[in-house]
DNA sequence: TTGCCTTATGACATCGGTGTCATTTTTGAC
DNA sequence: GTCAAAAATGACACCGATGTCATAAGGCAA
């Protein structure tokens, strides 16, 4: 491998020379410069970053942690996949950066990540980032870290800075656009209670109806799953019998997901009932293989998971480039709402259904 | 940031003993390795990579180029994500391996190669390797490179080593296990004819008729897609009529992937033909979201895109650390037919079907 | 042309490991 | 206990950049 002392030689100037021209450090003569540029290319010159390093004590590297390569793609998950979009996001702000972003997947495996992490530090990566598949709980951090660390759709117990999803807030935002169309009963079908998103979003829902001075009726709620990644046809059954043949049934019915959505309207659909006229169905996660597919098109949540890998990136580059303290407190992000037609209006339609 | 130094310090020996305790050297007394690791463990010493290179002149480090990351995950293609499952492949080997696979993006830019490549070369990659999403002819490396390189699904014209689909064997296994059924009327809907995999399919599939001493009919061979991501339904619906109305019309009809088998099932419905008692269809590329989902499931072929990246990084790894040379001529994986419903047997079954 | 200030360049040490070789310590046979 | 061979350890230079500081070259006014 040729050396800045090659090159030197070639160019007839000395190394620290070579290395300011390579460095577009000021004060050398046009003329040097071309002379240095035409012995690097004629030599096919690459600096060492290793070398480079080891004065400078700064790697350029930023360690990235996920399980998202890893994923089984065949059976997609019904919720897409957030970690996938939220690594596509941190490798766009930093394809535009100086730094080098340096990924490592777990393989599945947790038990990985304390080699991974390891393995960054002899690289002596400027800062770490952590992606979590779905929203949780995590505990990563050993305290020895020296270099800034943010977690993205992830959180531990010790502080470390994070940026979340804004469950509560979406699902608050859709529930009251339901009720600005004039939607009063709004049945929720939830998603596993184990779910960090499930209090969070219910918790949004709740508040929308306070906001609106609708009163909150259990009757209406209920867990439309019991797994996480499994179907549960009989429960979404037993659910939807619940609701229809309740005294005061819903004009329209959140679900926890879009795959959930898609179920209901099989069953909807099997019991003569039609979307949106009849009842509304509302999902979330804009998975855009359902939302798009299904007739009536479905309206539903998108949780802002390219945006969450953009602000987690940009933060981390602000930390470290410009000393800019990463925020210790959660950094939530609120997604948008795709209205289509699945939700009737109930307020501009001169012909609205009051008896279902 | 400690160094080893002040472990060596700490543990009252010589940095050079420290160094052999971290290496695992041979000679050194239990005793003093003891007491080194508990100097490193106090300390929380980490060894640095780049110091560590700038004596040995051996990074640990792969580079891998890829779009797989940047793909568009919300229409997924109608292929599956051939080059997410070979980044799969390889990453699963350098897990195991003790080198550091590192990572770069595209963004879909094909024109970032060349940095990207240049960024690798200055962190002293002892390898890289080029993937590409779908089996293409590409222009890479630059001659300049010192490093072995592989290309995985693409191929260039200066005979760089690379791991290919056997898009021929695939075809021809498929048809001749189609002959063995019984089929002797053997339709072929194949993809756009731009697409490398195109001919060479062909090819597998005149072959598998020439071993059986059948006749190729160009009348039932033609393109089911114009475009490669784009439905095209007239032309689906033409060719369809095309080989119905034939006067010896085939028993099965193979289909250049598993999307067109999708919209071909539908077609064939729409005109009273069932699967697979009036006709059999075959798709290609095991994409299990369609060929499972399907009533009856459908019979394909799935390319081996997890195992290209396996071979590819098994090899690359063998250049690198045996100085194995890597092969000059195209590595070819095929891969295995997935036998389900959507083809019927003529030779078991003792009601076979004469007359369509 | 001289002298002074600015600009351009170079000499040298240094970052943190490891390879080479010299030196010290231990081991074991006599 | 002695001595040679083997094992364990250390001294020192070096990898390839760059920061610091010294020095040389160029520019401009008098």
């Amino acid at each position: 491998m040729t050396t800045i002392y090659d090159v030197a030689k070639e160019a007839g100037v000395s190394p620290k020379t070579v290395s300011r021209v390579i460095n577009r450090d000021s004060n050398v003569r046009a003329k040097t410069t071309e002379l240095v540029a035409a012995a690097i290319q004629k030599l096919g010159y690459v600096p060492s970053n290793a070398a480079r390093m080891m004065r400078s004590n700064r790697s350029g590297i930023v360690g990235m942690i996920t399980g998202a390569l890893s994923h089984n793609l065949d059976y997609q998950q019904p919720t897409g996949l957030p970690d996938l979009h939220i690594v596509q996001g941190i490798q766009q702000v930093f394809s535009e950066s100086g730094k080098t972003l340096m990924i490592a997947d777990t393989g599945g495996a947790a038990e990985a990540i304390d080699r991974l992490i390891d393995q960054f530090l002899q690289y002596r990566v400027e800062a770490l980032i952590y992606v979590a598949d779905y929203h949780q709980q995590v505990s990563i951090a050993q305290g020895r870290l020296e270099c800034p660390m943010i977690l993205v759709n992830c959180y531990d117990t010790v502080g470390t800075p994070t940026v979340l999803p804004d469950d509560e807030a979406c699902q608050h935002s859709l529930v009251s656009e339901l009720i600005a169309k004039g939607h009063r009963r709004i049945a929720y079908l939830t998603l596993n209670e184990t779910m960090e998103a499930t209090p969070l979003r219910l918790k949004g829902y709740r508040r929308a109806l306070n906001d609106a001075d609708i009163a909150y009726d259990p009757d209406i709620v209920m867990s439309g799953n019991s797994e996480i990644h499994f179907d549960d046809g009989p429960r979404l059954h037993e659910a939807l019998d619940r609701l229809l043949s309740h005294s005061l049934p819903p004009s329209v019915i959140c679900c926890g997901n879009d795959e959930m959505a898609l179920r209901l309207y099989g069953l909807l659909r099997s019991r003569g009932v039609s979307i949106p006229s009849d009842i509304g169905v509302a999902g979330f996660d804009n998975y855009q293989r359902i939302s798009e597919t299904l007739y009536p098109q479905l309206t539903t949540v998108e949780l802002p998971y390219t945006a969450m890998g953009r602000l987690a990136a940009t933060s981390l580059l602000a930390a470290v480039e410009e000393a800019k303290p990463l925020n210790s407190d959660p950094v939530r992000l609120a997604g948008s709402t795709f209205w289509r037609q699945s939700v009737a209006s109930l307020t501009t339609s001169s012909a609205s259904k009051g008896e279902l």
